[in-house]
DNA sequence: AATGAAAGGCTGGAACT
DNA sequence: AGTTCCAGCCTTTCATT
């Protein structure tokens, strides 16, 4: 289950976080052995599955989703989570759900353009599953760090 | 402040999306104009600043990051939030944190390898921040959503 | 796993519409 | 904003070590 990554895997992954259209050749040059062999590695370490996909870090704000949250979800006992996690899905806004321990069943992040957006998400969204009881929630009114793990 | 992307501006982010190492001529064929014209605004777009950067989606699981939790920090009144945010920074585990409304001064998630480093990460480097008086975690046991929002 | 070589393909700048 | 042109550079494959 857990791939093995060697060094030269590392250098190429931190690279890659970094800038991930970055150009073979400048990774090889970078660690050291030509470009065909951080070519088999990239792609190898793709199959692994250690990558997931090759994506983009976007600034919401400057795309006029200017409100993060994070919705702590109380649900029924007897939920069926696969069928709400669909609904969720289902909510453009919602970009991360997770189930959690302790008073929450799910707990959601999303992006809305405002307050008045975030209002209606909650209300005419969320609320509407029909086994959401109640939910909390906490605007994010910064974001001072992120980025990926360390390795 | 907001930049405006157009139709074709929309339709590059959304592949770049997907796959950030996609070719400009296989965008442009998608998209429908010519090359050039796709290296154009994927430059205007980026020095928009609407591209953070270019990354990767890991599974931190398969790196031996198996536990993935959201602490919420209580915090002194008077603390200097800039100072926690260097000291936070330098906990590798952290990848991200918020200023949030409610009862919490600051929500972080972090990743670690299992509970017991979960548990070192809480007490010998977060609760040794002096300004932090209390910390609550919710532990993540499935993600099963995790994407960019869609715009 | 890494290398070298080779072919084909892509990028990115320039000039122009 | 978009197009064409194109030289130079990069990617990707494959036989070989």
């Amino acid at each position: 289950m857990n791939f093995h990554l060697d060094s030269t895997d590392k250098k190429i992954l931190k690279h890659l976080i970094k800038d991930a259209r970055i150009k073979v050749v400048d990774i090889a040059s970078f660690v050291g052995v030509t470009s065909a062999a951080i070519h088999q590695r990239i792609g190898k370490i793709k199959r692994g599955g250690i990558i997931k996909e090759f994506t983009l870090r976007l600034d919401e704000k400057k795309l006029g989703y200017a409100t993060c949250a994070f919705v702590g979800v109380f649900l029924d006992k007897n939920s069926n989570y696969e069928q709400i996690i669909n609904q969720l899905k289902r909510i453009e806004e919602v970009v991360e759900a997770h189930y959690t321990t302790g008073e929450y069943g799910l707990f959601v992040k999303l992006y809305t353009k405002d307050n008045d957006h975030l209002m209606t998400v909650l209300n005419k969204k969320i609320k509407q599953i029909k086994e959401v009881t109640r939910t909390e929630t906490f605007i994010s009114l910064e974001e001072p760090i992120n980025r990926s793990i360390s390795f």
